[in-house]
DNA sequence: GTCTCATTTCAATGATTCTCGAAACAATTG
DNA sequence: CAATTGTTTCGAGAATCATTGAAATGAGAC
C-alpha cells in the first residue's frame, strides 16, 4: 500500500461515527448491511450517514451494492489489511535496521509481525 | 484502547507530514531525534512542525524530552501497539461471531492477529 | 400511473485543520 | 552581559470537514 492510500484510509477511520460505522460492518461480514439498518443502529440522519459511506468507499474500506430500494454497504477488508500491513511494515524496518535487540535479554521473544483480517469484499 | 483514544490516534496519524514525521520516529527508536534533524529531513517549517508534533503528542504517539537547547521527539510504541490491537480486535470479533470460516478449505491456515512494534517509550 | 420507502444530492453553516510570518522563549556561546 | 541557536507561541488565512434541512432520484407496491 502507498503512503496516500494509507493517509487516505486512516482519516477515512479516524472519525468517531465512520468508524462506529467500519466496526459494525466489520462485524456484519462479507455479507454487508442495508444503510437503512446502520443507520438505525448508530442513529445517524440518511444523507449524514452517505456523506460518511462516501469517505470510506473513497478510501477504499468499504464497498456498496444494491438490493432492491436499499443500498447495500460491506467491509473491504483487503483494504484494511493493507493497510494494517503498512502500519507494521515500518516497524519491521526499524526493527532490522536497529539489529534485533534484546535476543536472549528478555524472557519471552518477540513475535514478528502477524496479522490478517477476515473475509471477502465483493 | 478506548474508542476515543483510537480515533485520536488514527487522526494524528492521518496526514502526510505527521504519518512522515511518525515514521522517522519509528525508525529512529527508542533514543528519539532532534526535532531540528526531523525539520531537516523532510523539510518542514520549524513552527509547522511543532504543530505536528502537539497532535502526536495529545494522541499518545510520540514523547519529548529536552537535552541542551534540542527538544528530542520519541515515538511510543506502547501507544502504536495498542492502536493496532485496536483495529485488529473488532476482525477478531467478527471472526468469533462467524463461526471459524473456511476450517480447511483453504491450503493455508488464517492466523490470529498478532502483532508487535518494539521498543520502550521515554 | 401514483404512492411510498430507501437513499442520495444539493446548498448552507459552523467548526477544524494546516500552513505561514513574526515574535517570544530557553539554553548555550563568546 | 549580548549574541546565537533551536524551538515554541501567537495571529491570521485558505481549505477542508461534519452536520443539517430541503429537494431529487430509484425501485418496489398498489
Amino acid at each position: 500500500m502507498e503512503k496516500s492510500s494509507a493517509v487516505a484510509a486512516l482519516a477515512a477511520l479516524a472519525q468517531d461515527n465512520r468508524l462506529d460505522v467500519f466496526r459494525l460492518l466489520v462485524e456484519a461480514g462479507p455479507d454487508g448491511m442495508p444503510a437503512g439498518e446502520i443507520a438505525g443502529i448508530l442513529k445517524l440522519a440518511p444523507n449524514t450517514l452517505t456523506f460518511h459511506f462516501d469517505r470510506l468507499r473513497m478510501a477504499g474500506l468499504v464497498s456498496v451494492r444494491r438490493d432492491g430500494r436499499s443500498m447495500i454497504y460491506a467491509a473491504r477488508f483487503e483494504t484494511m489489511n493493507a493497510l494494517l500491513g503498512y502500519l507494521t511494515e515500518t516497524a519491521a524496518k526499524a526493527r532490522r535496521m536497529r539489529a534485533l535487540p534484546l535476543p536472549s535479554a528478555g524472557p519471552r521473544a518477540r513475535s514478528a509481525a502477524r496479522f490478517r483480517l477476515e473475509g471477502v469484499a465483493p
